[in-house]
DNA sequence: AGCTGTGTTGAT
DNA sequence: TCAACACAGCTG
């Protein structure tokens, strides 16, 4: 999978942005809070001074937005008489666009939305094939854009099961009791992350912030975790979201994590496992898991639209990476700088 | 410690 | 339905 810049700013968004009928007057003033953590300061319109009683967000013109004191924006949807929330996001317009997602799915194709385009015919084919606690989830974790445009990849391949993929392996990895257990990282051998997945000069001496990346695996779920380099060990680790993966996919010691890439132009980054050689497959998690006939881990994102589990986002802006722009191919990278 | 997203309320 | 506001509780 590629790396989350790009479900970050594209499909929710660029293919998308023409301004909305329902936009408010651009020119009107607004405060922008800058910095972290605190509300923004207005003038007291009293005695004109500042005070910490007035601090207040500033609105967002857009349906659904709801800012977010650290300067960040949530984004939020009604049904009936509750809210479900959508997740945060970096700039406004994504959490916009992610609102327009959710009420297209919520409320049809001509749900009232921020940006006009009505979604093609395979976003919306995309939609009505998910249900709404998997968009949710999607948008929580800011994986929705890889996915569509993983879906209508397998749609055109013609053979719906996705096995056609070719890809390169970059490496494998027998994980450690350490990957797979409390500490809720997976170290990537140094020769691997260095050849494979260059962190940017500007992040590499910094140990908390690193890079986002999507990976997909063999069942066409798109994985995102934190990629960085740790100081004090000196060495590259996947931190959040790999727990999520050890858990879902049962990993433990021994068993392989598989990195690949596509070799298409689209250099699609994928990651899969296997079960430490000499063990059946049948101790896989989708028969501990499955109870009833239903799917545990699933049912949770399936059964209710207000059960969607986001993840926490990163705590500040995260800086996203296409990895790839900086290691494999000329293109630009970055997004949201840190 | 900082952030998310829920609890709550009042408006439209 | 919707957003504003406060802050409990979660996460890194």
């Amino acid at each position: 999978m590629d790396y989350s810049c790009i479900d970050d700013n594209t499909s929710n968004t660029s293919e998308t942005l023409s301004m909305s009928k329902k936009t408010p007057p651009q020119a009107t003033m607004r405060l922008y809070r800058m910095g972290s953590g605190g509300s923004s300061v207005v003038l007291d319109l009293e005695n004109g001074v500042e005070t910490e009683s007035s601090r207040k967000l500033p609105s967002s013109k857009f349906k659904g937005v709801v800012p977010q004191p650290n300067g960040r924006w949530g984004a939020q949807i009604y049904e009936k008489h509750q809210r479900v929330w959508l997740g945060t996001f970096n700039e406004e317009e994504e959490a916009a666009a992610s609102y327009d997602i959710a009420a297209r799915r919520f409320r049809g194709r001509d749900a009232v939305t921020n940006f006009k385009s009505p979604s093609s015919d395979a976003e919306s084919a995309f939609l009505e094939a998910h249900s709404k606690a998997e968009i949710v989830d999607m948008l929580r974790k800011h994986t929705y854009a890889d996915e569509l445009r993983q879906s209508e990849r397998k749609f055109l391949d013609g053979d719906g099961n996705g096995k056609k993929r070719r890809e390169e392996v970059l490496f494998e990895k027998a994980v450690t009791p350490s990957d797979v257990g409390k500490l809720n990282r997976l170290v990537i051998p140094k020769q691997h992350a260095e050849k494979h997945f260059p962190l940017p000069v500007s992040v590499t001496p910094s140990p908390t912030k690193g890079v986002l990346i999507n990976l997909e695996d063999r069942t066409g779920k798109v994985w995102r975790f934190r990629y960085s380099y740790w100081n004090s060990s000196q060495s590259y680790v996947l931190t959040k979201g790999w727990s999520r993966f050890v858990k879902e996919k049962n990993l433990r010691a021994g068993d392989v994590v598989c990195f690949e890439r596509s070799s298409g132009p689209d250099q699609q980054l994928y990651i899969d496992w296997k079960v430490r050689s000499g063990i059946e497959k049948t101790t896989s998690v989708q028969t501990v898991v499955r109870l009833f006939g239903v799917n545990i881990f699933n049912a949770t994102t399936n059964a209710n639209t207000n059960d969607a589990v986001g993840e926490s986002s990163s705590k500040k802006r995260s800086r996203e990476v296409d990895l790839f722009a900086l290691g494999c191919s000329k293109k630009q990278a970055i997004i949201n700088v840190l």
